[in-house]
RNA sequence: CGGGGCGUAGCGCAGCCUGGUCAGCGCGACUGGUUUGGGACCAGUAGGUCGCGAGUUCAAAUCUCGCCGCCCCGACCA
C-alpha cells in the first residue's frame, strides 16, 4: 500500500472531543471516524486492526470446538418476548416497527437468536455439547456513550453461547473457554489485562468472568491485592476491616447540638468516625423504604445493596419517608427501630462493632455506646460495604490496590435461564425431555482495540503489537525527488511486496519530519528509511517503533533481514 | 434522567459582554515555485444558511425565547 493513495487523514491536533489516549489517536492516525453520538466509521487502518483480531479470535474460538455462525441484527420482538427480555430491558434495546407495523429491534446480544437456532437444529444429547459464536454488529442505546471507542452504541462483538447436557460439562468447557481469552488477549497484545470475577450469586450461583484490559480511562473499578490473588469488581468487592471490638459499655444519651453530619457528631464527642454508626435511606422501586445501617466511616455499596434487596433500583429517601418510619433525619439510628414495620439492613461492620455513637431519633441527641446485638430489634446483617483502597483484602490481609479497567471480554455460566423460557430442549439417553445448559462468552472488538492503545501508546502515537499492527512494516523515502532513492525505495517496497509482506510505503514527497509523525501515528512495528544518505552508504536505515532498535543494514541483506525479524516477532 | 460546558470553513479557534467594514485567524486541501533527517517557505485559489426556528431592531454570529446536536461528571449498563 503507497501512503499517497490511503484514505483517511492523519491530523495533527486532536478533536477537542477527545480526551483519552485511544480516542485522540484513533482520531489522529486517522483510524475512525464518527457519524453520530457512539457511532463510528471504521477507515482502512483501523479495518485492518480489527481484521486482525478478529481473526486471531477465529483461530481461538474454532480452537476450542466453536463453529461460526451469523444471526442477524434485525430480530422480531416475539422472540425477544419468548425469553422475557422485552419486558426486562429497558430503553438501552432499539426498538421499531417493520412496515406492516410488526414490532421489531435491534440485537444488543444474541442469547434469543442463537436459542431460535439451536432449539431445532439440537435436539439429542449425541450432539451436545456444542458452542456457536459469531462476530457481528450489536446495538445498544447508551445513555452515555464516551471515549472514543471504549463505550459506544454500535459495535461488533464476538459472541459466543454454548449448549451443555450437564453443569459439570458447562463448567469444563467454561474453564476452555476462560483459557482461550488469556490467549486471545495475550496474542492482540494486551500486556495487562486480567479476569476478575463478578457478580455471582443474583442469578442462582451462576459463575461469571469480566476481563479487565487495565487502563487509567477505564470505567470499571476493581480491587486487588498487590500479589493479584484477591481481584474482584467494585460492585462485589469485600475486604476484612478490622472492627473494634470491647465490652459493651451502658447506653449513654448525649446532647449534638446542631451536629448532624458523621464529621460533626464524631468531632464535636471527640471520637473517630469509624466508632459512629450512620442511618442512610432508599426507596425501592416499590416506595418501601430501606433502612441501612452502616458503620460511620463507610460507605454503602448501592450495587451490592441492590442485590440484597432484589431491588433493580433505589433511590434516597426524602426526610418525610424518614420521618414516617420512624426515625429523624440527620439523627437517625436502628435503635428503637420496629425490624418489623420498616426493612432494616445493617452492615457487617455496624453489626460487628462495639459501643458505637448513634442517632437518638430526636433532634439534637445521639447515643453512646449502641452494640448491635443487645440495642437492636432485628434486622439484615450482610456485608454492603464499598471498598476502598488499602483496605484489607479478604485473603491475604494485605491492603488492597484499587485500579481502573476497560471490560473487554466477560464470560458468564447462563445456565437455563433462556432453555426453559424458550424451550430448547434435547432429548437424553432415555428419551427423556431436558433443558440444555448454557454458557455465553463475548468480546468487545473495537474496544480491544482502544484498550491496546491505551496500554501501548507514546506521546507521538500508538505502538502496535506486531499481531494487530495494522501494518507490519513502514517505508520512508525521504526526498523521492532524488531518482537513486526513489528507485531503491521501489525496489525495495516491490520485493517486499513481493514476499508477502503487509507494508506501507510513504511514498509522498514530504519533509522528513513530516513523514516521521505520521509514521508514529501510524504505528508501524517496523520502519525503514531510504534516503540520499542511505542510498550513498549502501545501506537502508532500521527502526522499531517502540524505540528498542536502530541500526543500519546493507541493502542487499534488508529484506532478508525484516523477513527474520516478522518470523521471530510474531 | 440530574449537573456542567460547547455549537462560527475538513480540524483547532477568535469575534458575542458593548448589535453597524465582521465573515476572520492558524492548520489542512488545491495550483505554481523554492525546499527535503522530526509536522518548511513564498505567491495564489477554493471552501461558511455563524446548529435550527421564531422574536426584538432600520440593522443580529452578537440580544430574547424555543428546539436540536455534541462533550464531560454522575445515575444506568445483557
Amino acid at each position: 500500500m503507497k501512503l499517497s493513495r490511503l484514505v483517511g487523514q492523519r491530523i495533527k491536533e486532536a478533536p477537542r472531543d477527545a480526551q483519552t489516549a485511544s480516542h485522540i489517536f484513533l482520531m489522529r492516525g486517522g483510524y475512525v471516524r464518527p457519524v453520530s453520538t457512539g457511532i463510528y466509521s471504521l477507515l482502512p487502518l483501523g479495518k485492518r486492526i480489527v481484521t486482525k483480531i478478529e481473526r486471531i479470535i477465529r483461530e481461538e474460538m474454532n480452537r476450542i470446538d466453536g463453529q461460526e455462525v451469523l444471526m442477524p441484527v434485525v430480530l422480531p420482538q416475539e422472540l425477544w418476548d419468548e425469553s422475557g427480555r422485552s419486558e426486562s430491558v429497558g430503553p438501552e434495546l432499539l426498538r421499531f416497527q417493520d412496515r406492516n407495523g410488526k414490532p421489531m429491534l435491534l440485537g444488543m446480544t444474541h442469547e434469543e437468536a442463537v436459542v431460535h437456532l439451536t432449539r431445532t437444529e439440537v435436539t439429542s444429547y449425541k450432539q451436545l455439547p456444542c458452542m456457536l459464536y459469531q462476530l457481528q454488529t450489536k446495538y445498544r442505546d447508551e445513555a452515555r456513550p464516551r471515549a472514543g471507542l471504549i463505550r459506544v452504541r454500535e459495535f461488533t462483538m464476538k459472541d459466543g453461547y454454548s449448549f451443555h447436557t450437564s453443569q459439570e460439562c458447562l463448567e469444563q468447557y467454561y474453564r476452555r473457554c476462560h483459557e482461550a481469552y488469556v490467549r486471545i488477549f495475550e496474542r492482540v497484545g494486551l500486556a495487562n489485562c486480567i479476569s476478575i470475577e463478578s457478580d455471582s450469586g443474583m442469578m442462582g450461583g451462576a459463575v461469571s468472568h469480566e476481563f479487565m484490559a487495565i487502563a487509567e480511562c477505564g470505567e470499571d473499578t476493581i480491587f486487588m491485592s498487590p500479589d493479584g490473588q484477591y481481584k474482584a469488581n467494585r460492585d462485589v468487592a469485600v475486604s476484612k476491616p478490622v472492627y473494634v471490638k470491647e465490652p459493651p459499655l451502658p447506653l449513654e444519651k448525649v446532647h449534638t447540638p446542631g451536629r448532624k453530619t458523621i464529621e460533626e457528631v464524631a468531632s464535636f464527642l471527640g471520637v473517630e468516625p469509624s466508632r459512629t454508626g450512620k442511618a442512610v435511606f432508599y426507596v425501592d422501586p416499590q416506595g418501601n423504604v430501606v433502612f441501612v445501617m452502616i458503620r460511620g466511616d463507610i460507605e454503602v455499596n448501592e450495587a451490592k445493596l441492590r442485590k440484597h434487596l432484589q431491588a433493580p433500583e433505589l433511590k434516597f429517601a426524602n426526610d418525610d419517608q424518614i420521618r414516617a418510619v420512624g426515625a429523624e433525619p440527620g439523627y437517625a439510628s436502628i435503635l428503637n427501630v420496629d425490624a418489623s414495620k420498616v426493612r432494616v439492613v445493617v452492615d457487617v461492620s455496624a453489626a460487628e462493632s462495639s459501643n458505637l455513637v448513634v442517632g437518638a431519633n430526636e433532634p439534637d441527641y445521639h447515643f453512646k455506646n449502641f452494640n448491635f446485638s443487645r440495642d437492636a430489634k432485628g434486622g439484615e446483617v450482610t456485608d454492603i460495604a464499598a471498598v476502598r483502597e488499602g483496605d484489607p483484602c479478604p485473603v491475604t490481609g494485605a491492603p488492597l490496590r484499587m485500579l481502573r479497567g476497560i471490560e473487554v471480554g466477560n464470560i458468564f455460566q447462563l445456565g437455563t435461564k433462556y432453555t426453559v423460557a424458550m424451550n430448547c430442549n434435547y432429548l437424553d439417553q432415555n428419551g427423556k425431555s431436558q433443558p440444555m445448559i448454557m454458557g455465553c462468552y463475548g468480546i468487545g472488538v473495537g474496544r480491544t482495540m482502544a484498550a491496546v492503545v491505551e496500554q501501548s501508546h507514546d506521546q507521538y502515537g500508538p505502538v502496535w503489537p506486531m499481531s494487530i499492527a495494522p501494518f507490519t512494516v513502514h517505508l520512508c523515502a525521504l526526498n523521492v525527488g532524488d531518482a537513486n532513492v526513489r528507485r531503491e525505495a521501489d525496489t525495495l517496497y516491490q520485493a517486499l511486496l513481493d514476499r508477502g509482506v503487509e507494508i506501507l510505503f510513504d511514498d509522498r514527497s514530504e519533509k522528513a519530519g513530516f513523514m516521521f509523525n505520521d509514521a508514529d501515528l501510524i504505528g508501524a512495528p517496523l520502519r525503514l528509511i531510504v534516503s540520499p544518505k542511505t542510498v550513498a552508504a549502501g545501506q537502508v536505515e532500521f527502526k522499531t517503533r517502540d524505540g528498542k532498535r536502530k541500526e543500519m543494514v546493507n541493502r542487499d541483506s534488508v529484506v532478508e533481514f525484516v523477513m527474520d525479524l516478522l518470523r521471530t516477532m510474531r
